[in-house]
DNA sequence: TTGCAGCATTGATTTAAATCAATGCCCGTG
DNA sequence: CACGGGCATTGATTTAAATCAATGCTGCAA
């Protein structure tokens, strides 16, 4: 009944992820009263906007001596739901999809986490979902003791988690109104129109979008089949939205009115 | 286009909310030691189960002066999408919906909340939802500036919120997965057995099931239209899972099977 | 270079759920 | 007690998205 809906793999796309240097001493975050003490967090590109940027110099020190960086080839698991939550993972390169599934393989994704985002969502210290490489994948893998110390000791960081917690539920809020309620072309344009925000940083009329995932993953975030993705897409190409360079290369070419479908106003 | 999925007003329907008695001081929860401090959250019934579980008897009686419970008539609202955030609210008695609109009235409810649970999800201030009491609801009214005073005070209090945001990113996931990827019948069978084990502390395989909402909210929180909640429910009714001795009153009679059907297993 | 495998796209057909429409039921009210 | 309004149910019809099916494209490997 389901076959078409079955969880698909990973497509083992080429996603750019950019080897992260322990070897490149710029700390531009926060500057580094001894330079000795330079640790792989120090270089981290992400730390501004991860969990960690509260941490002063002494406590990164010892943060840094206990987490580690794992390289996650393309479609491999992060974690599996189910399993014992000892760690939590910052994304720091690439990007990670979130997956639960049915008993006939009916896959529904609840999230994709990329470079900043946190990872590790548990239950009574149990993983909840799948977390995926969808391309080959960097993560800093910080154990969850050492968060535990830290969270009673840095303000900064308990608010941190607590602020991303939030953030998270929003995000689950609107897509649940997307899911429940948005018609395919909506649920498309939504998911381009919250790429552009997540990634863009310059809100042009005209944007230029990766999507280091395949068609099937996208379907099965946005709750669709592969099939009407695609014809979608086409739609908003042919109503002179967007330009498809190929099939992980799209720009938005009038992200205002696309706003305007995403939300339902024509 | 969407009319017949344009918001629908609360039924009003009774639903047997039992008035919250201050002047009844039955501390089954803890001892208080001296009782003339007897505060109104000494005698409440859903302490236990709520964030100020972890207050002790001198945290509790301030706790009780600044808090102050509010009576809300069925579809009213407790606070609406986009309004600043200054409380948050634990459901005494009834049940209230988080209900989130898209702009042509387009309506999907990402919860229902009742006895003991939290209410207030917040973003940078402004709550990220409408609150409306289902049928006359009780809610405890906790100033967000009195949290964040014990949040730093009181470790179990900051840790029991944690706790709830996790178990609600949880439920939120597991309720992607039943919008974006399971059948009508599927849907109105997880709704059910989620009922009954958020309701029904006896795990029988037949299980009383009060719904105080009308078939248009279940059909919001499903994803549905009222007419296939409906005719759902008829359904699983001729299967012989279920008696409807009223359209409010559900009895499961083999709950068993309804939750291999939730879960896509026949 | 050719062939193959895995995606993506496109087209035809089916089907399930939405929509449209009518009736019934229950409760509160005059 | 009769009436009216709001739900809920049920039936008929439409329609949009899933399914089934075929073809095309791209990049990797033989």
């Amino acid at each position: 009944m389901f076959d078409s809906l079955k969880a698909r793999d990973a497509a083992p796309t080429e996603c750019g992820a950019q080897i992260f240097r322990f070897d490149r001493p710029e700390n531009n975050i926060r500057t580094a009263r001894n330079s000795a003490l330079a640790s792989p967090c120090a270089s981290c590109k992400v730390r501004s906007k991860a969990v960690c940027a509260g941490l002063n110099d002494e406590e990164m020190e010892e943060f840094s001596r206990n987490i580690h960086t794992r390289l996650v080839k393309a479609g491999k698991a992060v974690y599996r739901e189910s399993e014992a939550a000892d760690n939590l993972f910052t994304v720091v390169s690439g990007e990670v999809r979130l997956a639960n599934l049915l008993g006939d393989g009916r896959r529904q994704l609840t999230a994709f986490k990329s470079a900043g985002d946190l990872l590790g969502e548990n239950k009574k210290g149990f993983y909840q979902s799948d977390a995926e490489a969808v391309c080959d994948t960097i993560v800093c893998q910080i154990p969850l003791s050492l968060m535990e110390k830290y969270s009673n000791d840095v303000p900064a960081m308990y608010a941190s988690i607590a602020t991303k917690a939030q953030e998270e539920l929003c995000e689950l809020r609107h897509h649940a109104v997307l899911l429940g309620r948005k018609t395919p072309l909506e649920k498309v344009a939504t998911f381009l129109v919250d790429r552009i925000d997540k990634f863009d940083s310059k809100p042009e009329n005209q944007a230029a979008i990766e999507l280091t995932m395949g068609r099937g993953d996208v379907a099965d975030f946005l709750g669709l089949t592969i099939e009407t993705v695609s014809r979608t897409i086409t739609k908003l190409k042919n109503m002179g939205l967007l330009l498809v360079p190929n099939p992980h290369h799209l720009v938005v070419r009038n992200s205002a009115r696309l706003r305007r479908i995403a939300e339902g106003e024509e």
